[in-house]
RNA sequence: GGCCCCGUCGUCUAGCGGCCUAGGACGCCGCCCUCUCAAGGCGGUAGCGUGGGUUCAAAUCCCAUCGGGGCUACCA
């Protein structure tokens, strides 16, 4: 029997401003790994305060990545839970409630300084080497505050940075961190507009929903001081904090899109299955143990440590996803297999399949199946079963212009009209008694008609594909190709 | 510039003072298997950024240095 609260209670808190990306995927699955592996409580939050750049399209593609990757969340967005609205935009009375609170407590106060100002000093502070940590202390003498605050400007809402002081945490997997308050301006929690700022929103939801664990991107780590004030300026017990590295592109620079795709969907797009992304995603800067790779999201809950991810940034390099997804595909029940090529097939022929070729695409399924690294690889395998032979010039000249090759197409394409049972075995013990007959090699005298058969060089085993290809196509194919020969 | 984080094969990582002649995986190379291509099997290539310490002993601890990254918004 589980006991509510028992666990701890995790938020992965994306902005619907762009896809799900492979590092935000990342924070999710070692969130969701975490809650899971505690008995704890997964929260799916929308931190959607920037009303510029949030979209409905980026909300819904972060929300279909996550249940793609098998990452479910048991409060939050569409699922709903016991503390309201899990959107920020429903929310922002509260924050502003709140910021108004800490300006009667003293905790905050109204700023009319503005950004250029601060701007300029920050600059000035800069030049002469020091921290540049605004503090509030020039108001409103050296800026033109006091004039707009007699014209009734509105201000935004400044937290006051106690100092001295410092602020020291025991991060989940850096370790112990200090700032200096010295270094930390007094920020802004509450724009002119009324509207909150990110460290506000954040800590204000972190505080009312009770978070526990704050497990987010090292691009937080200097952020982290301004929450711990916040949420101790609000009477609440700041939540343990775990910093994860991010990841970077193969030229070691921050990943973006011109590494190719950063989007999770983009994945899905190109026929990676969600099982290989996930677990490839949990490689980085976490490591199962017992010198294993392949680990399916059950396993990883078992096993998973929030305190021995690395603290290393990790490069996102598709290769070892491409092979990871070979393996997954390999592992898959061949007829899920051949459900999942068919669309594909189909769409590649842009004609449905008929009852006939989803019985021989089943049929050679297996075959292609190790062969394919990608989904899509497999459509592209099976092609030449279903439509017209394309032949690629490259092998053709290669192996078609050879001696002899006019012989054994004649010759495999006489014995194959006369075979009695069309079948894997009688084909190839057929061909093969043709190659001692021509006193051929294997090589010389198959290569031949796999190019007549499939169009290229490199195809599925060449009896299952002749037999899946059906004896009347298999004729055809060789007549053909011979008629191509002697034309040209 | 300032503050903070990080530094083991090309890449992801194991390692937490002697078990390290540094292990595994991807990649790459070779061999085997073989009707092509894969898959599979076997073998190989390649690394503790650098310099100082501490210690009988350091990849492991300390310092410095170099390198990479993050933050430094009324963006999140």
């Amino acid at each position: 029997m589980t006991v509510s609260g028992a666990g701890p209670r995790v938020r992965f808190a994306p902005s619907p401003t762009g896809y799900l990306h492979v590092g935000g995927a990342r924070t999710a699955l070692y969130n969701w790994l975490f809650a899971r592996s505690r008995g704890g409580t997964m929260i799916l939050r929308s931190d959607d305060t920037d009303q510029e750049r949030n979209s409905d399209e980026y909300a819904r593609d972060i929300l279909d990545s996550m249940r793609w990757l098998g990452l479910d969340w048991d409060e939050g967005v569409e699922v709903g839970g016991s503390h309201g609205s899990y959107r920020q935009s429903d929310r922002l009375d509260r924050y502003a409630e709140v910021a108004d609170r800490l300006v009667v407590e003293d905790k905050a106060y109204e700023s009319f300084v503005t950004k250029d100002e601060l701007d300029t000093f920050h600059a000035k502070a800069r030049s002469l080497g020091v921290s540049p940590a605004y503090d509030g202390g020039a108001e409103p003498d050296e800026f033109g505050a006091a004039a707009r605050r007699m014209a009734g400007a509105t201000p935004t809402i400044r937290f006051r940075v106690p100092r001295p002081g410092e602020t020291t945490f025991d991060d989940i997997v850096r370790g112990e961190v200090t700032f200096e308050h010295s270094q930390v301006d007094d920020f802004v929690i509450l724009r002119s507009n009324r509207t909150p700022t990110y460290h506000l929103a954040s800590t204000v939801d972190d505080v009312d929903y009770r978070i526990s664990h704050v497990v987010r991107g090292e691009d937080l780590l200097a952020s982290t001081p301004k929450h711990i004030l916040l949420t101790e300026a609000m009477g609440a017990e700041a939540p343990r904090y775990a910093h994860l590295s991010l990841l970077m592109g193969p030229d070691g620079k921050k990943l973006s899109k011109r590494h190719g795709h950063t989007a999770i969907a983009a994945y899905r797009d190109d026929g990676y299955l969600s099982a290989a992304v996930v677990n490839y995603l949990a490689l980085l800067g976490w490591n199962p143990g017992e010198d294993e790779t392949t680990v399916s999201l059950d396993e990883m809950v078992e096993r998973f440590q929030l305190d021995s991810v690395s603290r290393n940034p990790a490069i996102f390099d598709t290769e070892k996803l491409e092979w990871l997804n070979g393996v997954y595909i390999r592992a898959l029940d061949p007829v899920a297999f051949t459900e999942r090529i068919g669309p594909l097939v189909e769409a590649d022929l842009e004609r449905p399949l008929d009852e006939d070729e989803r019985a021989r695409l089943q049929a050679i399924a297996p075959l292609i199946q190790e062969r394919s690294k990608l989904l899509p690889d497999a459509a592209d395998q099976v092609r030449f079963l279903f439509a017209d032979v394309a032949y690629d010039e490259t092998s053709w000249e290669k192996v078609m212009t050879a001696e002899g090759v006019p012989s054994v197409l004649d010759e495999s394409s006489k014995r194959l009209s006369e075979l009695e049972v069309w079948e894997t075995d009688e084909i190839e013990a057929s061909l093969r008694a043709m190659l001692a007959d021509l006193d051929l090699g294997a090589r010389k005298g198959f290569q031949p008609i796999r190019v007549a058969v499939s169009g290229s060089t490199v195809s599925p085993p060449l009896f299952e594909s002749i037999e899946a290809l059906g004896r009347e196509q298999t004729l055809q194919r060789l007549a053909g190709a011979r008629g191509r020969l002697d034309g040209s």
